[in-house]
DNA sequence: GTCTATAGGGTGATAGAC
DNA sequence: GTCTATCACCCTATAGAC
């Protein structure tokens, strides 16, 4: 496992060919990237991808894991930095819309593979030393409801419920675009006033009154 | 494009390849699918599939066309009744959920694609004759909010929170399982309380006071 | 380290017997 | 309509020259 992560920071061709392996992998999933236009986009030769990284599996995975970590440690951050909740809720939305829109690709990236083979990708994550605690966070709104600063409800389900509006809306775009027929341009408008009206949205629903 | 509707009801055995296909094209996307094991699940032969559907491609659109109806026009059929938006809210949620945990395997046969060609569904959606029209949704929003009867908020925003909550989790469920270690059991009782905790949650949010 | 050339295996599609 | 056999192609991966 550790000789997957010396991929980090190295030499110059080999984050040429993780670049455009992710462009790649995120445009077409895993069985759609064909190496053949991994190394052209990394301008290099077929046969140099193979010297790098073993097999396109072994380069599927360091690109995976990188990506993965990417999206993981910056919302495990947020989650647990010492905030009263409602301003923590605050950064989370806005740290996470503001992070996926600067890294779009990762998502069909993520979303490709999950459906596809949902095993493979538990496998890599718990791989990871990637430990997610969303303890504190669970136990700062249950200390909340105690004391009745918001109303009562499931922590789990409130954490899905902001994440589920951060993030679908990012990955649903090309077809709500398309049945909706919302242009491009007003699209892209409504994801930037989300930040407000989600927060808007979740901060009405939990507090108690 | 009429000649691929005839496959609506027509004879058993492609009935049975229409079946296979849309489970080895969920599990595994358009790349990953094998035409031979679309033929082997539905016990027949390899041939057999190019004779009764030209090709793959021909094959998917018509897999995929059937499922977007289906999905469109369930969520077409709710959003148009002619109900008070309270109970029309509480509607969409309760029967979307039902459908879609009936359905399941829509989602990622939808959400692969979606990743990695949105151009290619966008055109297959056009070619469908399914009309969306939530303007009468959005106008009855927009006349809820006039009335008094519940806040200031974009329709449109609020329609993508509603579908987000109910769609997403279901799609993540192998990432958040994963990471939150949660069972498949408890995943799956949580799905269920969730349409009553995402009514309240929507409750909650826009009714004015 | 980077190239060319090619092995080795799998794929979608078709021809043709029945 | 359904089968077997096979084609032409494309893919990942590797061997070996430089």
């Amino acid at each position: 496992m550790a000789d997957t992560e010396k991929f980090e920071s190295s030499n110059d061709t080999e984050l040429k060919i993780l670049e455009a392996a992710k462009e790649i992998f995120s445009k077409k999933g895993y069985d759609g990237a064909r190496m053949q236009e991994i190394a052209d986009e990394a301008k290099i030769n077929k046969a140099c991808l193979h010297y790098y990284f073993r097999s396109k599996d072994k380069l599927f995975e360091i690109i995976f894991r990188q990506c993965f970590k990417k999206v993981y440690n910056e919302l495990g951050e947020v989650i647990d930095k010492e905030l009263p909740l409602k301003d923590k809720i605050v950064f989370i939305v806005e740290h996470y819309i503001k992070f996926i829109s600067k890294n779009q690709y990762l998502i069909p990236f993520i979303m490709t593979e999950v459906a596809k083979d949902p095993e493979k990708l538990v496998k890599i994550i718990k791989n990871s030393e990637i430990k997610f605690k969303p303890g504190n966070f669970i136990k700062q709104i249950k200390k909340e409801i105690e004391s009745g600063k918001i109303r009562e409800i499931d922590p789990l389900q409130l954490f899905m419920n902001i994440i589920s509006m951060c993030v679908f809306p990012f990955f649903a775009r090309p077809i709500i675009c398309g049945i909706l027929e919302i242009s491009e341009t007003k699209y892209r408008k409504m994801m930037d006033d989300r930040k407000k009206i989600i927060v808007e949205f979740i901060m009405k629903s939990i507090e108690n009154r």
